[in-house]
DNA sequence: CTGGATCCGGTCAGATACTG
DNA sequence: CAGTATCTGACCGGATCCAG
């Protein structure tokens, strides 16, 4: 297994790409990973996203089968979101970009500050 | 080294994520795992992308110490972008991405199709 | 060949209000 | 609590033209 030398619009690696690019996604994979959590505690923990681009977010994880979301006819409701067998082998993955980060997160804005410094 | 339980916005996982997350960048630097290529040679090979994109996304990358730009000043002029040492330590990680991607493509797909079937 | 500058239409995302 | 609906401004990205 090694590098494609091209990427075809509708590879693979483009049609997950696509999907999963996005902040909100990745972040609520790697949260996820710690357990179920609710709709309202995730908004919490994700400083800064709006409940719309949350419940977006949720809909099309659970969509591509990564996130499984349950709801207890309580009331109010409540309703559990949980990461997936599959969705759980990706956050795996993801978490080594998370982990990429937070070791190198200086090292690029060293970069940054001395580049705009030209 | 375990997930932390929220994701503040500017943690260096957010602040690598709000810089990485599109598909563009993924896609140049897996590309530039190979070893240097040309401008127009990476617009060809990345199917899609515009002159614009592409010169925009090399621009981040080489301001983030990613990817490091050299020209040399033939006639007309050609312009090589290579991947730094931090630049491949990322692309390996992303390049998980990318065989998760090749590897669970099809799970993903039929989980859309029975969820759009409901 | 490798871009920068500009224009412009479409989409995205925030704010707000409302529902079960 | 967990969303949906609508409206609107901002931004993204493509197309085109131009320059070194």
């Amino acid at each position: 297994m090694h590098i494609p030398n091209t990427f075809d619009a509708n590879c693979p690696t483009r049609l997950i790409l696509d999907r999963i690019a996005d902040k909100w996604t990745v972040l609520a994979l790697a949260l996820l990973m710690g357990g179920p959590v609710r709709f309202n505690e995730l908004r919490r923990r994700i400083d800064g996203v709006s409940q719309k681009m949350l419940s977006q977010t949720l809909k099309s994880l659970e969509r591509d089968g990564l996130v499984s979301r349950k709801a207890t006819p309580t009331v109010p409701v409540t309703v559990e979101y949980s990461i997936t067998p599959l969705g759980a082998t990706l956050a795996a993955t993801i978490d080594g970009l998370r982990v990429w980060a937070e070791c190198n997160i200086n090292d690029v804005l060293a970069a940054q500050k001395r580049y705009d410094a030209v």
